[in-house]
RNA sequence: GGGAGUUUAGCUCAGCUGGUUCAGAGCAUCUGCCUUACAAGCAGAGGGUCGGCGGUUCGAUCCCGUCAACUCCCACCA
């Protein structure tokens, strides 16, 4: 068959994505193997493949394929979250365009048209999985709105509930005004953010109730809020203000009366050491509201417009009314000045709105009851984290951690099961009927009209049972899957949902399965752009990742992001390292058409000594070097590192050294052994390659053996021990062609020019061994062994060895005694410096004899180079 | 305000817990080659006092201190 000029990656891809499927080498179902179990940190429903599902992804796929191949039973469940913010957007959205609007519709028809949309659009990304090789499971994929895990869902709060570790309570909440719902505290980014800080004269409270001439000024960042003022606050030691305490402002605009508190909560050296109090939209206002007894005006709606409350601008969104409060501040004579100020403001996670602190009514996890176990478990080393630095963050968080708010007024989510009556008690129950059972009990009202509540919970409080309930393991405790399966091996995912979602799972893990839901978690760095960018959507810095796939093909995609990789790192990605994949496949493309070259003309006797043996001995070493080298970066996720060991072993040493050192002269056969080794060596290559590419090597190892088997379940042979003589023989060959093809570059010798080569070498006899791939290496017509120098050539020193090159053309002798005057300087230097170490009495003493013993080798080495560049020189 | 991390060749990064597997890789640069697998290639070469300053040690890119720059996480100073 011929083959083309290139790989064809497009039909690759295809061709075996789909032979991989037919024969189910991804579905896994238990057995008496070792399992190796990950599951996907299942992307959102709405969601398209980026870089970082891309590096993501990429990382499990090469963990599960190794596995798959070491003779473990290889299981990576997918599945997408239903993601209630980002989902819910996306239908409001959609529904907009059609012109519906939200609020039209009833909650079954708006779950009717998300659920519409879902099917319709929903789970994208999994396909596309697909097209960058993931070898996944696709049998046991789940969404976390599946009926069986609806139900889990529901039932866990119903449990949490009933333990007491769920309360519903009126609390400041974080609310995103944007997608009109509360958020949890991890739901808020805080981004620096300039601001004005303005500072406003109340005026105080004359007699009668009317304006004083008499004002106490405050320096706020939210004249908007000035509304909902329920009194200035000033430190008790404070003298400026002391004579103000009890009194009372009143406020700008609408001029409420307030009174002026004192509480060490103020700090005198900020602004102008008073403070409005605003309960209702500050956290700590609202605390210092609690603390003295504060009214708490609620000025804001929910969709962030100024409520009625607010009395005046109505209706209009908080920023827009900033601007023109503070227009009319100024007119009025409140404002006193305005000073440029940064500080952080929190922003919702998913829709970028400017978070309001509120005061609502929600559902809450008390987490200090449960998150015991999943502390220790990281703390000791139970789940193991790579790198460890994220144990820290980890403790920090766990250790103070603070309640968690689960509602969100969304409807695209798992419906809180609480039931309440028309005055407001309620019960936690799965129906509505056992709901009205306890009503029964609890409240002894026979047959009550009950209403569900209308919110769903967080998202993360379904992501949390992840790793468990994709087996059934909370809806069918016990059964086969989850017994085998749990816990799952590795997690891999990305720090910046370490609490979101991972110290989560790791509670639900022990408080549902009394076992940690994995052994170790891998955190992947954070795809940057070229400038350090983190690559979002709205900046537009993230590049189309399914027409790189298409134009480089996905290996060459995969290794492109992976060999840019630091474990535990950021990367900074760079379109430039696809072409590296695609030059590497280009490789390995070009290795296969030699190789298939050569096997039409296969001879069963060459003679003895010219065949390469020595080529295949080493090879077969560096091979099992390799491998060994590759477990323990396995062992410790240096996964760019370990495609690297593969990449310079295919490269460098199988088609730079092995594969010219075994070529065959000009339409000469080759050696029927020596062509099936290195077929075979080939084949391991392939096989080592395969989980970080796994299309073109698969595609490469049916073209290179008449009845291969699938790579994809080939299992490892075992590393052979390693004969260090024999590789230490292949770096003395690998230096000796280098110096003399160095030796013939700057003497000008073409490459078509033959030389002469004479050698005079301590062990003749290791020289014989590799005779003849030395004299095709550096295209010698003859080689001979002397003992003395050779007239008339060029001299090269390796090691303790002297090798002489006669050629046609006159020899520049003035060139290589300047190179060989070089050496020796470099080496007298060397030879000083070691000297001088023997030399110190304090380091014979106190080192290791070991290192003492180097150094007093290394002085003999380099003194025997000397000696014999010298011997040199002379006879120049 | 607390904590973590980073700083090594022009660029992106390795260097796995102190001594020729210790200064490396890829890209970029330079030289020579269209050599019958591969010019997306081959054969070579140049390039870094390992952020600054101190310290520990016989010996420091590696350990300690300190300063500087950048990044990230956490935290209720308007």
């Amino acid at each position: 068959m011929e083959l083309s000029k290139n790989f064809d990656h497009q039909a690759a891809e295809q061709k075996w994505y789909q032979h991989w499927l037919n024969k189910n080498y991804f579905h896994s179902t238990p057995d008496e193997r070792e399992p190796y179990t990950i599951v996907i940190p299942p992307p959102n429903v709405t969601g398209v493949l980026h870089m970082g599902h891309c590096l993501n992804n990429t990382i499990q796929d090469i963990l599960v394929r190794r596995a798959r191949m070491q003779g473990k039973n290889a299981c990576w469940v997918p599945g997408t979250d239903h993601a209630s913010i980002a989902t819910e957007a996306k239908v409001v959205q959609m529904l907009r365009e059609r012109g519906i609007s939200k609020s039209s519709l009833s909650r079954d028809e708006f779950l009717q048209y998300a659920w519409e949309w879902k099917e319709k659009y929903g789970g994208i990304i999994l396909q596309q999985l697909k097209k960058l090789g993931c070898s996944l499971d696709w049998d046991r994929t789940t969404f976390t709105m599946d009926p069986d895990y609806y139900q889990s869902v529901i039932s866990v709060f119903i449990d949490l509930y009933n333990k007491g570790y769920i309360y519903r309570g009126k609390r400041m909440i974080n609310w995103d005004v944007r997608a009109k719902t509360a958020l949890s505290d991890e739901e808020v980014i805080r981004k620096e953010t300039a601001q004005k800080l303005y500072y406003l004269n109340y005026f105080l409270e004359g007699e009668n109730g009317s304006p004083s001439a008499e004002f106490i000024t405050i320096a706020t960042v939210r004249p908007e809020t000035i509304m909902g003022d329920t009194a200035i606050c000033v430190h008790p030691d404070d003298e400026r203000y002391k004579h103000l305490q009890g009194r009372y402002a009143l406020v700008p605009l609408v001029n409420r009366r307030i009174p002026i508190i004192a509480d060490d909560y103020v700090m005198t050296d900020f602004g102008t050491g008073a403070l409005k109090v605003t309960p209702a939209h500050d956290m700590n206002d609202y605390q210092l509201g609690q603390k003295h007894n504060l009214e708490v005006i609620d000025i804001l709606n929910e969709d962030g417009t100024l409520s009625e409350e607010a009395r005046i601008y109505t209706g209009e969104d908080r920023f827009e009314a900033r601007k023109k409060i503070v227009k009319e501040l100024e007119e009025k004579g409140h404002l006193a000045k305005t000073e440029d100020y940064t500080s952080e403001v929190g922003y919702s996670e998913r829709t970028d709105a400017v978070v309001e602190p509120r005061l609502s009514l929600q559902w809450w996890v008390d987490m200090k009851k449960i998150s015991g176990p999943a502390l220790d478990a990281v703390m000791t080393d139970d789940i193991k984290f790579y790198p460890g630095k994220f144990k820290n963050l980890y403790r920090h968080w766990m250790e103070n951690i603070r309640d968690w708010c689960i509602s969100r007024q969304l409807w695209w989510g798992h419906r809180i099961p609480a039931w309440y009556d028309a005055e407001g008690r309620f019960v936690v129950a799965a129906t509505e009927a056992e709901a009205k059972e306890l009503f029964h009990k609890e409240y002894l009202v026979p047959d009550p009209e009950l209403k569900q509540d209308e919110d769903c919970l967080d998202t993360w409080f379904s992501s949390w049972l992840w790793p468990f309930e994709v087996f059934k393991g909370y809806s069918n405790p016990g059964n086969p899957d989850v017994n085998y399966y749990y816990p799952t091996n590795t997690l891999v995912t990305a720090p910046e949902i370490i609490f979101f979602w991972v110290a989560r799972m790791v509670m639900a893990g022990f408080e549902y399965k009394g076992e940690k839901p994995f052994s170790e978690v891998y955190f992947t760095g954070i795809v940057r752009d070229k400038i350090g960018r983190k690559m979002s959507k709205q900046l537009g810095n993230s590049p189309d990742l399914l027409g790189l796939i298409d134009q480089y093909g996905a290996d060459a995609v995969r290794f492109g992001i992976m060999i840019a990789s630091p474990a535990g790192n950021d990367l900074m990605w760079d379109e430039s390292s696809n072409e590296q994949g695609l030059h590497f496949t280009n490789k390995l493309w070009n290795a296969l058409k030699l190789v298939k070259m050569w096997s039409g003309r296969k001879s069963e006797a060459a003679s003895q000594a010219q065949r390469p043996d020595f080529a295949v001995d080493w090879f077969a070493n560096r091979l099992n070097e390799v491998k060994l080298q590759l477990d323990d970066q396995f062992r410790d996720f240096r996964l760019s590192e370990a495609l690297k060991t593969v990449y310079s072993l295919v490269w460098d040493d199988f088609c730079s050294w092995y594969l010219e050192w075994v070529k065959p002269g000009f339409e000469q056969p080759i050696d029927a052994a020596v062509y099936e080794k290195t077929v075979y060596f080939f084949g391991e290559l392939l096989q080592l390659l395969h989980p970080f590419m796994p299309f073109i090597t698969e595609d490469i190892y049916h073209l290179l053996q008449e009845q291969p088997g699938d790579l994809c379940v080939k299992q490892f042979t075992p590393a052979g021990t390693v004969d260090k003589t024999v590789l230490q023989n292949g770096v003395l060959l690998k230096e000796v062609i280098t110096a003399i093809r160095d030796a013939r570059n700057k003497n000008n010798i073409k490459p078509k020019d033959s030389i002469r080569l004479h050698i005079q070498a301590a062990d003749a006899a290791s020289f014989h061994l590799i005779e003849n791939i030395l004299s095709r290496q550096v295209n010698a017509e003859s080689i001979a062994f002397t003992s003395q120098p050779v007239a008339g050539s060029v001299t090269v020193v390796v090691q303790k060895d002297k090798f002489y090159l006669q050629a046609e053309q006159e020899i520049d002798t003035a060139a290589q005694k300047d190179q060989l005057l070089k050496d020796l300087d470099y080496l007298k230097g060397f030879l000083a410096s070691v000297e001088k170490k023997l030399g110190n009495e304090r380091f014979v003493q106190n080192a290791k004899p070991e290192v003492v013993e180097i150094e007093r080798r290394k002085k003999a080495d380099a003194e025997e180079k000397i000696r014999t560049i010298e011997e040199s020189l002379q006879n120049l």
